[in-house]
DNA sequence: ATTTTGTAAATTGTTTACAATCTACAACAA
DNA sequence: TTGTTGTAGATTGTAAACAATTTACAAAAT
């Protein structure tokens, strides 16, 4: 038989087998469950236990912590165990701070690079959050919001701003999800901004893009911020 | 015994031990291995002879192996092994993009949080490099390179931005350490522009740091680009 | 009462053994 | 020659067994 042929016909069926060892199922799986809060911050992950959850044996398990703690979506410690990392207030701001300058950058790439049916798409999203603002489902907004941020970064064309930017995403999530964060976010305000973000990137002004863009996520901590200290003095921001 | 007295006492002598398992052993003395070249680019690991060479077994060097990995700096493929990550140059060249945007990020916050201390060491490093710029020591003045920009990413005062500088400068070393890089970079005018970085910083002017910071990657990627592109016609830059 | 000490159970760290897959290469066929 | 097939060896994937450490808690001492 033709090797070329087999291969092509084939390919597609194998390769999720070919690809997925237990250790990437076992990552995978439990960064889902980490990010979609399924499992809080702060749990300790049994080996044993999850091993037997997702029928594996320890090693595995095992060389997925390891994985996730270079993610830096748990936390290990030597003949302790792994837990899920908690990310303080002070350590969420550092997020947003290098989160800000990842998106300047992805404001100003996509505003270069950007194709006609990602921009289509944006508008589709930013269609969606309107819909949902008065409904007042916070987390289909939530789950919007990733999806504008995440497609921005892809058509920003850098894989390793790519990687980057989803890295710290991850992890901000780790402190988002433990607040009331996406519910005290200003959805109105959020999504104008975003419109005029698009706005930006189609109109091909980089300049513009990557300042909106910066100017978003330190608003989006601003008003985390300002949800976290209600009645008290606010503390005057630094930067 | 006096249970506070004795922790103290015996704490710094155990730290060590308490902190390091086989695991981080492995993974520390690799990626001190790929990062200085002692492994090259392209390097295949063979579990076993690492794991002898570690005097370990197998199981603590594929953890170490998965922490790698999710650090960049080896590609796993299963049922084939792992080998040390090969950067291209349009990878190397998406890297300086993210680079110069963290070290844009790094010169404002710097400029605000330094302190005296680390401005005088960055005058004895920028010191140094111009002793040893005569002697044409390309490698020592690497090694002051890497020594003054991770002092700067440590002033910034940012543990999340700091440490993805270091993701980015690692994986980025695996790039130029398989290049003339560092010889081809013009160390007499790199160095004028450490000094005025280093101005800048002092005088807490944010934007300039910040400016200077970016501009300086943005060089450097230009020079190794041109070191590259020898003879040929130069691709015009995007950016 | 508070602290210390000792012991058993639970949990993690590491090694070893076995199964599955890939690689290299020889033998064979077209 | 060129390509296929098959087998042996090497290598990786997974599981299980064993060792070391921590944790929980009861008993004893101050």
């Amino acid at each position: 038989m033709n090797n070329l042929l087999k291969k092509k016909l084939l390919t597609h069926l194998i390769e999720p087998l070919r690809q997925h060892s237990l250790v990437t199922l076992a990552q995978h799986e439990l960064e889902r469950r980490i990010i979609s809060d399924e499992i809080p911050a702060g749990t300790k992950l049994n080996e044993a236990d999850i091993a037997a959850a997702l029928g594996v044996s320890r090693g595995p398990v095992r060389e997925a912590f390891r994985a996730l703690g270079q993610a830096g979506l748990v936390r290990v410690e030597k003949n302790r165990g792994v837990f899920v990392r908690e990310v303080s207030l002070t350590e969420a701001s550092d997020f947003y701070e290098v989160r800000a300058a990842l998106e300047g950058l992805i404001g100003k790439l996509a505003a270069q690079r950007i194709v006609a049916d990602e921009i289509a798409q944006l508008r589709v999203i930013v269609k969606k959050m309107h819909a949902g603002s008065r409904s007042r489902k916070a987390d289909t907004y939530f789950a919007l919001n990733v999806e504008f941020h995440d497609l921005l970064a892809r058509a920003a064309r850098n894989s390793v701003l790519l990687s980057s930017y989803r890295n710290v995403v991850n992890q901000l999530d780790l402190y988002r999800r433990a607040t009331i964060s996406h519910s005290a976010d200003n959805i109105p305000l959020s999504t104008k901004e975003h419109e005029a973000i698009v706005d930006a990137i189609e109109a091909g002004d980089q300049v513009r893009a990557g300042e909106l863009l910066t100017a978003h996520v330190l608003a989006s901590r601003a008003r985390l911020r300002a949800a976290l200290a209600p009645a008290s003095q606010q503390t005057p921001a630094k930067t």
